[in-house]
DNA sequence: TATTGTTATACTCTATAACTATA
DNA sequence: TATAGTTATAGAGTATAACAATA
């Protein structure tokens, strides 16, 4: 027997499980006093990045491109975000933030790092600094 | 200038966000060969610590009680989870496992920790037990 | 032919409000 | 009165299949 104290195998994989749990209700938490959902909060989010296709927005939130279209039909009745048509192919148009929608959009993103920097703010330096990569290894 | 090649303070609530989101998106993908939404998985994986009544199941989700009513109804009407009169509280009931919801909700369980063990194994095992117990903590 | 996006349809998830039965 | 759980209702998220328009 070589392991004394160390943390059996299936520990990460169900520490991380509780972690993604609470993260989650972490994020329902701050987006719906914002009147959003998480889904809608996460989509505005990815728009920050700038504006994007139907096609791509619906790989970046793995979502169907049917499924995308509903909740981009209630953000556009809301004047969140607005369908840009491309002037280079009449086929597609591009989804971007409404200037309302990207105020809610930097609230909504404020709030979820706020709350995790609370929820983090014990951890040490060289933790945090280890924690950091490592999970940016993992998603890499 | 004291910060030289250190982490800025949003970059660990950001790579967490980053990972919840791929987390749940292996969450779904492995729930749903077995014919189970991510939320049905969860709902059959809180259960494998035993039967528990509609109330307390419901704040473990963070879900209303009468969301959980219908999705009690839906896996009770596949014979995955039933529901037991409690002896001493004739309002009360408690939700248990079926011998076929044991199984698949092992299955489930073992689904999403294989991914995740995958998809860490290349972390040095002193990063694995820095992440877990910091995890941990955050978590209590 | 392949791709972009939408429509139609059917479930599931979720909350709020009102309710029943029991404690 | 308070608690356990349900019902009724409405809206949101999601997938599949079929489709129109354009590339």
């Amino acid at each position: 027997m070589v392991t004394t104290t160390a943390a059996r195998d299936t520990d990460l994989a169900s520490v991380l499980v509780q972690t993604m749990h609470r993260l989650q209700d972490l994020h329902a938490e701050t987006s719906r006093p914002l009147g959003l959902t998480p889904q809608q909060a996460h989509l505005l989010c990815v728009l920050l990045g700038g504006p994007l296709g139907m096609t791509e927005l619906s790989r970046i939130l793995s979502i169907e491109r049917s499924s995308l279209t509903s909740m981009v039909d209630r953000l556009e009745r809301r004047t969140l975000v607005a369908r840009i048509p491309s002037p280079t192919d009449r086929r597609a148009s591009q989804i971007e933030l409404t200037p309302d929608g990207l105020a809610l959009a930097h609230e909504a993103h404020d709030a979820v790092v706020d709350r995790i920097n609370t929820m983090t703010a014990d951890l040490p330096a060289s933790t945090r600094n280890t924690i950091t990569s490592a999970l940016r290894s993992i998603l890499a």
